[in-house]
DNA sequence: CAGAAACTTGCGTGCCACGCATATTTGCGG
DNA sequence: CCGCAAATATGCGTGGCACGCAAGTTTCTG
């Protein structure tokens, strides 16, 4: 990699840190467009050559973290039954990655309350959506080479794709709505159990 | 209902529908929240005191019959089973409501046309989502009153709310995607089958 | 019918996304 | 090692938007 795409991927990467840790250390709508720039050493106006707002900076990380689950989900080995390589693909972006440990927390307490308000904030939940949706996209994709089917005309790597961005959904909110008891990982591997039973009636 | 709701749904109902026409016939940014307020006789100001922005007042029929979808799914009778309700209840936002005799269309083809340029804008693909979770919350309080679960604590309701808006959205984008062969009510009813059949690869 | 409550409107403010022109940096071939 | 072309960063200006606030105006209630 040149060094001119390794600049452009710092610069991107610290723009997206910057607009996240002012957000949760200060509030969404006390951080402005100009603070994020100046947090990662850039002008504002360069800010918007890399995100078109402040929410699609914020959410680029979790969709990143989506697509590398995506990714996975190739990797798995080919005899592997379709579930089974799902459920580890989507358990697999939980594993830290490396920007864990470049940026270490100093205030753990503060530091969950501030991400559990970002998560909440109303004016970022089109973001969040949004990245669901692009990452659902690529997903399927992996689906569709995976199984053999079409992208275009079946609809069986959509409906995989979808249950499982579902199911992503529907475990993390039960977790932050949660007092903490029950992991992600358990939840997340209960609630793709459940779909790929055909959620019968309990 | 007195006159006062009325006139609020009447200025809700005209504000959304001009939003709509006007997004279909010019195409959304060639349209200012002026335009809109004043296609629905009302002052600008007023605008955003029924919707937070031009997306919303846009979505807003969608979400209505999200909404109505998962007030169907209370009214099936109690023994019939869970996913055939949901089916039904499904199907049932398909059925032309009385707003589109109120206002019928001249050009079929280029209002579908702008349809769809209009539902593939990528600056209202958070609010269709946005729309989406919303009725999905309603839907899984629906089913929770429906199977005795519990909204707070049980996975389920929330599990079935999420996939059946996952079926809803994979059957409406094949739909558009498609060349019209396929109807929406049978891609919807294929999709949910599929999904309460636990998608086993094909 | 009078007072309260709800709704509408106009105005002002701060912010934001982005087009365009210019300066600066990087990569590449000589 | 150098200079040119392409990519990128920046500054500036513009149009638009969401919303707080403080009157007006309409509807409801007793």
């Amino acid at each position: 990699m040149g060094l001119r795409e390794r600049k452009k991927a710092e610069t991107r990467s610290a723009l997206s840190w910057a607009a996240i840790r002012l957000t949760v250390e200060r509030g969404f709508d006390n951080v402005r467009v100009e603070d994020i720039a100046a947090a990662a050493g850039v002008s504002p106006r360069t800010f918007n050559n890399y995100f078109s707002s402040k929410g699609e900076a914020i959410v680029s990380r979790h969709l990143q973290r989506l697509q590398r689950a995506a990714d996975e989900l190739e990797a798995r080995p080919e005899g592997e039954p379709l579930w089974e390589s799902i459920t580890h693909a989507a358990l697999s972006q939980f594993e830290p990655g490396p920007e864990l440990t470049a940026h270490p927390v100093t205030d753990r307490g503060a530091w969950v309350a501030g991400l559990r308000t970002m998560v909440a904030e109303p004016a970022l939940q089109g973001d969040w959506l949004r990245a669901g949706a692009r990452a659902e996209a690529v997903f399927a994709a992996a689906v569709a080479r995976r199984t053999g089917t079409d992208l275009e005309t079946d609809l069986y790597p959509h409906l995989v794709a979808a249950a499982v961005a579902a199911a992503n959904n529907v475990a993390q909110n039960h977790f932050l709505r949660g007092d903490g008891t029950a992991s992600m990982e358990a939840l997340l591997t209960e609630a793709l159990a459940r779909i790929a039973a055909g959620l019968p009636p309990p």
